[in-house]
DNA sequence: GACAGTCTAAACAGAG
DNA sequence: TCTCTGTTTAGACTGT
């Protein structure tokens, strides 16, 4: 960790603020830079013994390169061996004795390109030289004077600047041809990466990457490799941190906690390769490219492709005092965010402890759950007390309901603590959650691999009332899952699969249909009772015939209505009229009741046949077999399951329509006994 | 212990 | 054929 050069310039506002944090090496990068343009006299900072010492070291580094590579030819004239790279028609000596014949300075990233190419030093052998050469190239860094941000700059400085901005590219450079090198002898089996290598920058990359990512990192390598020779200098603002991390730092490699990239509990290494292979798994994910708009701060240039992204990114955001002020605003941001969390942690951790202290239930009395700490949190803990956790898969596990808690009620904060298990949210009375109740804890689920407290259920109603339509498809559903919540990007099969189950179990979940796919709705009234479709009883379509009688005997199966087709709003304003005959609040999520049901099924009727003949016409495929609904709504209808007695009579039906009434409230006075429960 | 609710896993079918 | 979607069933687990 650099020192903290303690001047900032004022030149940029508020884009340059005093950089508190160690953790902001960007900051100190550039601070370290502009502490140095501050004075009046940079280059009077280093004085000729400064200088002489950096000569000193270039020649040391120098010296160790030569002796490196006079220890590689001892060794290939003792052995005899060659390099299967290394072929009879460029001899060994090449390359090397040109570095070593090299005036003292620092090599060129061609160089140690071909150097790394040649593979004549072992990686412990370019480590040091890398150092050596890195630290070199900080000391010319910071020997010349930057410029400040926004002031004018004379020529010289300018010339100076571009000089600065040079080497810290070589710098970069050649730490990118060191990686890939590294990364090549790992590919060969030349270099295993070990733990206990604190000197290899790769290190920490290879630690915090599963295997299948680095062999996706070898793809990548291997294709980025000719496009870094060509494009030569297109890294992207990016790599600031980690050029002034290596400037810094040269034997340590800038960490960042990356929330989306570390669902496992795992730090992820933010280097220019990291970044460049998640866009090679997800060509068109970047953090800083979405919906087609440049998320740089302050851009949002609009970028067609990824591709365009990508030049838009080097051409508008390349390394230069402006994408450096950005991102030390972003760097206070996101030290900010860390400081506004380690409150939040520590408050935590004093609610847990709290509460374990407090909690006396033997049986719920699992170790306090350190939520911050663990990130895998679903997995140890499930290790950790495995008798409080026999569920495993499924069982939540940072957030949980406290024993003493009356059921169903569960409060934001002791959705954190320890208790039983089972309980969620929604158990047994189903009371829905709110949108509150995840927003509050929206940050924390969608980072922390934790499962929610709540049940299938619950979320699949919350995602679908979270949607503008309040309808959506089993995709989307899932997709909400996985944005939603950290716990749900993994053992997707799982809980996708519960998902559907939920969907087709639940009677609240109605799945609409139209001539552009399913989407799924939900009956909040429905999902209140929280029952379930009877296992065992087959869902049969409801019969054109009977559509009278199974409203009248199952009002509440006519939950929604297909809004977008244009017979849907007549339909809905018969409805809707009939409804406010029989004063029945409309449809939103509150529930109504309906005493005139046969007037409404009239209604409801007279408006499908007349939809029918309006539709006729154009609909010459309606079988006779379908029901009203189904022949005039290419839509839906979700069978419910039935009595065996009413099999032959009034068949359950689930009409769907968005923003239609809803007919249910009735049932808990009228068709409980009736019919209702048959489950 | 019975029961209900929840969840997972599996099998199956239909559609694209 | 494969994948996705949807349905159904069985069994395990937990709380009441």
């Amino acid at each position: 960790m650099m020192q903290e050069s303690g001047t900032e310039t004022k030149s940029n506002g508020s884009a340059i603020q005093n950089g508190s944090g160690g953790s902001n090496h960007l900051l100190e990068c550039g601070g370290l830079r502009e502490g140095r343009s501050n004075g009046e006299t940079p280059a009077v900072d280093i004085g000729a013994a400064d200088l002489a010492h950096a000569q000193q070291q270039q020649q040391q580094a120098l010296q160790v390169a030569r002796q490196l590579l006079l220890q590689q030819q001892q060794q290939q004239q003792v052995s005899g061996l060659k390099s299967p790279k290394r072929n009879d028609k460029q001899p060994a000596l090449q390359v090397p004795v040109s570095v070593a014949m090299m005036t003292p300075q620092v090599i060129t990233p061609q160089q140690m390109q071909q150097i790394l190419q040649q593979q004549v030093l072992s990686p412990q052998q370019l480590q040091v030289l890398l150092q050596q050469q890195q630290a070199l190239m900080l000391q010319q860094v910071i020997v010349l004077p930057p410029p400040p941000a926004c002031l004018p700059q004379n020529p010289g400085q300018q010339q100076v600047a571009t000089q600065q901005l040079a080497f810290q590219q070589q710098l970069l450079q050649m730490q990118q041809l060191q990686q890939q090198h590294l990364l090549s002898l790992q590919r060969q089996g030349l270099l295993t990466i070990q733990p206990g290598q604190p000197a290899l920058p790769l290190q920490p990359l290879a630690q915090g990457m599963i295997p299948t990512e680095l062999q996706q990192l070898w793809k990548e390598v291997t294709s980025a490799h000719t496009a870094e020779e060509t494009t030569g200098n297109n890294h992207s603002s990016l790599d600031l941190t980690t050029t002034c991390v290596s400037s810094s730092a040269p034997s340590k490699t800038s960490l960042i906690m990356n929330p989306h990239a570390s669902t496992n509990g795992q730090l992820s290494v933010h280097t220019p390769k990291r970044e460049s292979l998640s866009h090679e798994e997800h060509p068109h994910s970047h953090p800083l490219y979405g919906h087609g708009v440049c998320k740089w701060p302050g851009c949002e240039a609009v970028c067609e492709d990824f591709q365009s992204f990508l030049k838009h990114l080097n051409s508008e955001h390349a390394l230069d005092d402006r994408s450096t002020a950005q991102c030390r605003v972003q760097m206070q941001v996101v030290q900010q965010l860390e400081l506004q969390l380690a409150k939040d942690k520590e408050r935590l951790q004093a609610m847990m402890t709290h509460l374990h202290v407090k909690s006396t239930e033997p049986k719920a009395a699992p170790q306090p759950l350190n939520l911050v700490s663990s990130v895998t949190l679903s997995k140890s803990a499930s290790e950790a007390s495995p008798q409080s956790l026999p569920h495993t898969p499924t069982t939540p596990t940072a957030p949980l309901t406290p024993v003493t808690q009356g059921p169903s009620v569960i409060t934001t904060t002791s959705m954190h603590t320890v208790g039983p298990i089972r309980r969620r949210y929604s158990d047994k009375y189903n009371v829905p959650i709110s949108s509150a109740d995840i927003a509050q804890n929206q940050e924390f689920y969608k980072n922390a691999e934790v499962r929610p407290p709540f049940t299938y259920a619950s979320l699949i109603r919350q995602a679908i009332l979270e949607s503008p339509e309040k309808q959506l498809t089993l995709n989307e559903i899932y997709n909400w899952f996985t944005r939603m919540f950290a716990y749900f990007r993994r053992n997707a099969a799982t809980w996708k699969g519960a998902i559907r189950t939920n969907l087709s179990l639940h009677k609240c979940f109605i799945r609409v249909e139209d001539e552009f796919g399913s989407f799924w709705t939900v009956d909040d009234e429905e999902f209140k009772r929280g029952r379930h479709i009877q296992r065992g009883r087959p869902r049969k379509y409801c019969p054109d015939e009977n559509f009278d009688e199974l409203v009248a005997h199952n009002p509440s199966l006519i939950k929604n209505m297909q809004s977008s087709h244009a017979y849907c709003t007549p339909l809905n304003a018969a409805l809707q009229a009939s409804m406010a005959e029989n004063s029945i609040p409309l449809y939103t999520t509150a529930s109504m009741g309906n005493p005139t049901l046969g007037n409404l099924a009239s209604a409801i009727r007279e408006e499908l046949n007349g939809a029918m003949e309006h539709t006729n016409s154009n609909e010459s495929d309606s079988s006779p077999g379908r029901s009203p609904m189904q022949a005039v709504h290419p839509v839906h209808v979700k069978e419910e399951p039935l009595d065996p007695e009413e099999a032959e009579g009034p068949l359950s039906l689930v009409t769907t329509a968005n923003h239609s009434p809803d007919f249910d409230h009735d049932r808990d006075y009228e068709d409980e006994p009736v019919n209702e429960d048959m489950e």
